[in-house]
DNA sequence: GTTCGTATGATTGTCAACAATCCGCGCGCC
DNA sequence: GGCGCGCGGATTGTTGACAATCATACGAAC
């Protein structure tokens, strides 16, 4: 028969739906820091009832995009000058395992796909097209994450490349010139390539050093946490 | 008035407690892989209704700890052998990350707090008591991402702890001597205290390959995975 | 003028009922 | 006997209503 993965209509739950489309409009900023998420005024937008539209909300909760307050609602989270070091540093852990797997397994043929991007960064930096830029360098990440074939390394990544757009629609970033950027993007698929583990993970390390010292001048990657100890391990509410 | 942190009543939300508790039940095996969550059973439980119980499995679900499957209910994961390399990978990533961020602050703080769970974990290694013996060392990774200061290190991890747990419950593992364990671990928390970041990184990772060489004999931390790519990023349900 | 108390409107938390879907079983048919 | 069909029970998905809590505005008392 050969019919290829014929998946049924509508797999996804609608929890899953409102989700995906919650962590877009926090990504595009339609959805801003602070923001509360009224559950009536979502719910009729969405076209639900508060029921499904609180299950995916939960979602994004524990995923520590929405923070909870009992009986006042949920917010979008705030990052604080701590935060952005928080996030490069995990981006720059789990990306580095990426890395390290690609190279081990199919270097050739996370490069081709890599290229890909590439290609496709190059163009919106030749257009000077800065929204098609910031788009292509998020898809890099994640084609490099999904390359890796780790589940888990994605999942996490995902959550992280969101805030890492919330930290740059925050911060008035003085960005370098495109092509510098794609220029750095480009010399990590090479020693990907090359099968030069050891050059491809300084590469990236020195791409996120880059990219938090633009956004948090003074602080570095690795560097003390200026953020307060908190009191242990996060409630998210 | 010097009232420190004085948190109202129930901060935390039902869906959180309840959460919570089911995280724990999957860690314990009280909910076994393969599972099916009956919701009417497990509301009746919890004393509570479906709504909320509903909005924590949610949560479950995002994290990877459950699986949707549309009208048809919602499961405990099922570890398959590709998984075990996984976890391991990316817990290397992660606490790697954690362990950098420790020496680089203050390392000696840190290693006082390790060396209480180095003692209990002795301690329990001396009564040969191995259900604390395998509490003390969860909690030993618990604390070192906890005491890297990073919320999100800290979360990524302890999801990944669970599932570790999960692998441990599902395998019969080769355990080694309590006693390597405990020198294992103390190893590390020497070279954290020495501010030998190196020798620190070397001791964590030849710890994570002991284990996954323990629990998948012949696949390497960073090896090609042998699980199918799958079509794209999970869906989660 | 400030502060406390109260009333009120809006929002969240929870529940029980209804609709839709899935699973297992028996029946009839080839 | 094997296969398709349909039915009943059970479970999930969704909804609207009700209870509890919070925020705000207003007024009284000091």
């Amino acid at each position: 028969m050969n019919m290829p993965e014929v998946e049924p209509i509508s797999r996804e739950s609608t929890a899953a739906i409102i989700a995906r489309q919650l962590r877009e409009a926090i990504m595009t900023g339609a959805l801003q820091p602070g923001d509360q998420l009224g559950e009536a005024e979502l719910a009729a937008r969405f076209q639900v009832s508060r029921g499904p539209l609180r299950e995916a909300m939960q979602r994004l909760v524990s995923e520590g995009l929405l923070r909870s307050e009992r009986h006042r609602g949920l917010f979008v989270i705030e990052l604080e000058p701590g935060d952005i070091y928080d996030i490069y540093a995990a981006r720059a852990a789990i990306e580095r395992a990426a890395l390290i797997r690609i190279i081990r397994s199919d270097p050739a043929g996370a490069g081709a796909r890599l290229r890909e991007v590439l290609a496709e960064m190059a163009g919106a930096a030749g257009d000077g097209d800065s929204s098609a830029m910031s788009r292509a360098d998020l898809r890099f990440h994640e084609e490099l994450v999904a390359l890796s074939g780790s589940r888990r390394l994605a999942r996490m990544a995902s959550t992280l490349l969101i805030e890492t757009r919330m930290c740059l629609a925050a911060l008035q970033r003085t960005d370098h010139s495109p092509a510098d950027r794609v220029a750095e993007h480009t010399a990590i698929v090479e020693a990907v390539e090359a099968g030069d583990e050891q050059r491809a993970l300084e590469l990236l390390e020195a791409h996120m050093e880059d990219a938090i010292t633009r956004l948090a001048p003074g602080t570095s990657l690795y560097s003390a946490p200026p953020q307060v100890p908190d009191d242990g391990v996060d409630i998210t509410g």
